[in-house]
Parts: structure tokens; C-alpha cells; sequence
DNA sequence: CTCTATCTGTGAAATATTTCACAGATAGAG
DNA sequence: CTCTATCTGTGAAATATTTCACAGATAGAG
């Protein structure tokens, strides 16, 4: 498992990909990693070891050129092919995915809906195409749909995550209660509410800890 | 800087505490580290390592007893404790939120929507009283709110992030499509849905880069 | 053209984190 | 009670990651 880019910096160039597109529109042309790093949070000597990571950029007093450090990072990752994505489970949560503006404007592209309930899918508003989640497989393949949205209610969730990954997904970000282990190379991100909230206040309770340790 | 328990370690034992509540209700009573492995896809070697750091139990040879192990997390991390939440931003993804059927299993109770849109919050129905974004700063403080779950629209995710800070939260789940950087101590966690994706298909990318380079 | 201020890029050092390996513990069989 | 199989708990070793420090580059001033 050695990859040759650190996990870390993989989410922090990440990070930095969509950071850079929002500079773009603003108008900025340049961007020095401290001011990289000061609207991130992260360490300037941290931001400048990972960009070297993934090839050099041409060197100056102006900071990065923002157009050729997002080409950079773009290309490394893939960021710069359109890809196809889908949403299984239409609940309120799945719907408001399903229905989200930002993903037009990206890379991603939301092409099909999946539930099991027939009258809730009949009063869903939306401009894409909706499926029973028994067809999961068979579309997946047709549409060549490569990412998933996972927002089915936990009894379906394990079952529904195997139909996407024998359809072929490469990755699915799982917003239903459960967590699903990462299987056959499919990458699995488990997003789940409570979870979440939990994890802000564990950083918390242990900051106060370590506050209290320091005195 | 120096956290006495790694932040990795953190994410898995949070991870860890909720599985074993599922577990609890399942009626299992024992877990081994190497089961604890397999449904979260951590290695059984740094689970055991990880709950050493926040304290030993009584060892043994049917492995971790599944009360005190959640008890001992839950104690470490203040799990066990019911905390205040509320939800800014009620469009579809924040109105999902609000009423996420989890949240009030669980430790957190939301107890607060807010909104600028007054004829949206007219006809949301939910058992939970809604307010002006302008009244966050007195309402977190008045009901002791301690987190935040913030699905604004970009426009306003920074100033309402204020309010909430000035409010006096302690962390702050940001679900709005802006990166807002930690300040005073608040925790804040960035989870925007092309972001999400972005990194699916960046650690896949990454996967096959290795694969290629491993041949 | 020269000089200077201000960045990046990157080996090396410092830290942090994970993995290993095995001693120590105990439940349960007989 | 004794023996054995099967776990955990944890220092130490191995790795991974971050931070440091400074050489090298260049834009822009004059």
C-alpha cells in the first residue's frame, strides 16, 4: 500500500483544485501558497511540498500562476474529464442531491435517479431520468455511470452498495447510517450525520483535554 | 500542536463507538479487534493500539466486551452526554437535516432551524421552531446550542458562520459549497458534494497510478 | 543592465503514526 | 486444578508525513 502521494495530500490538493476554480472566477491570476494557505488553513511549507509532489511548476515571485496550478492538479487527478454520477435512495436527503446545482457546474454530471418507492419517485420534480433500484446494475452499465450517491434507508444500504459495485461503480459516497467497508478497489466514503457531528465534538473534548494537560 | 491521541485515531475510535451502539442492538455482547477490523476495513493492529491510547480494559480471550469498550470511548470523547444542535439553511438539503430521523437517537438533539426566507419557513413542516438567520447569535446562546449544522447558500455561508462563532458554538458542519477556515477554536468540518466526489475519483486515480507504476 | 525583494522547490531533519511481535491474561475444556 | 487456545496490550521498529531551512529563480524597480 505505498502510494507514492500521501492520502493526506491527496485531500489537500483536492482541496486546492476546487479552491483554484473559485479563484479563477473572481478574476485572481496569481496566488501565493500563503495565501493558499490562509484561506485553507493548512501550512504554506505544506501546500508548496505537495504541489512539488506532483510536478514542478515554473518558479517566480508572484506565487503560482492559477491557471497552470489547476491544470496541474486537474490532470494529475482526472478533474478535467467529464464524469457520470448517480443517486440511489430519494429520500429528502437523496432528492436535495439529486437536485443539487453545484454538480452541473463541475465535472460531475447526476444522470440517473434510483428508488423503491414508485409513488414517491412519481412526485419527485426533476429533469432526470428515475429507475427502480432492482435496475441499478443494468443502467449502471448502459449509462456508464462510474460514481454513486448512496441515500437509501439502512436496511438497503449494503445490498444496493453491492448492486453499484457489480455494476461497476468506482466509487460510492455513502450517506446512509451504516458503514460499508471498502471492497474490490471501489472507493467507499462513509458520510453520515450523526457521525459527523460526533467527530466535531471529539476534536473538541480532546483540545479541552490537551488544554487542560498543558497547564 | 502535540494531541496526546492522533487525530486519525480519533476518527477511528468515533467510527468504532457507533458501530458498537449498532452492535449493542443487535445483542452481540463480545467483539475482537479482528471483527471490529472487518466491518470497518481498519487494521485489527491499530484498533488495539488505538483504544490502548485512551485506556486499558481487562484482557481476556473472547475479546472486547462490547458495554465497557463503548464506555470507555464514550467517557473519553463525551459521547455519552446529550448536546444542543440547530440547522442554518433550510432548502432541501438543510430541511433534510432538520428532520433526519437519527439525530434524535443519538446524543444530538436539533433543537433550531434558521432561514432568510420567510414564506420557505411558512411552509416547511417540521416539530422543530424556526427562526431568522439574524436571531442565530441569540438564539445559540439563549438555548445553549453547541453545534451547528450550516447548509446555507455560498452567499451567506460566511456570515452565518460568524453569527454562529460569535454565538458561541463549538464546532460547525459545513455543508455549503465554500471552505470556511477554522478560527478560535471552533472545529469546523468541510463537506461539499462535488468535493466528496472530487476525491472519490482522486483516490482512484491515484490507485491506478500505482498499479500502472507497480507493473 | 543590475540589484533586490519575494516567491517557490526540495533534500534533510524532525515528528507523527502505523505496524510488528510477543509477553501476559483468561475462559473454557477436560 | 491444569492445560491450551485465543485474545489483548504495548514497547520497539518501521514507515509515513510534516516541517524546516535555504538555494535557486525571476519580476520589477531604477
Amino acid at each position: 500500500m505505498n502510494l507514492n502521494i500521501p492520502i493526506p495530500a491527496i485531500e489537500r490538493l483536492t482541496k486546492l483544485f476546487s479552491l483554484l476554480q473559485k479563484i479563477k472566477i473572481e478574476g485572481k491570476e496569481k496566488i501565493s501558497s500563503a495565501e493558499l494557505g490562509s484561506l485553507t488553513g493548512f501550512h504554506a511549507h505544506n501546500i508548496r511540498k505537495d504541489i512539488s509532489m506532483i510536478g514542478a511548476l515554473e518558479s517566480g515571485k508572484n506565487g503560482y500562476d492559477q491557471e497552470s496550478l489547476e491544470n496541474v492538479i486537474g490532470n494529475t487527478f482526472g478533474f478535467k474529464r467529464k464524469k457520470r454520477a448517480c443517486v440511489a435512495g430519494l429520500d429528502m436527503l437523496g432528492a436535495a442531491m439529486l437536485n443539487n446545482p453545484d454538480a452541473g457546474s463541475s465535472e460531475f454530471e447526476i444522470i440517473a435517479g434510483f428508488d423503491s418507492n414508485t409513488n414517491r419517485m412519481e412526485m419527485i420534480s426533476t429533469k432526470v431520468p428515475l429507475f427502480h433500484l432492482y435496475e441499478i446494475e443494468e443502467k449502471v452499465k448502459e449509462l456508464g455511470i462510474e460514481y454513486a450517491i448512496l441515500a437509501v434507508t439502512p436496511e438497503n444500504a449494503i445490498k444496493t452498495a453491492e448492486r453499484l459495485v457489480t455494476g461497476g461503480v468506482k466509487g460510492i459516497l455513502n450517506f446512509s447510517p451504516i458503514i460499508i467497508a471498502p471492497k474490490n478497489g471501489v472507493q467507499i466514503r462513509n458520510i453520515y450525520l450523526v457521525e459527523e457531528l460526533r467527530l466535531l465534538s471529539a476534536l473538541d473534548a480532546a483540545n479541552s483535554q490537551q488544554l487542560k494537560n498543558n497547564i
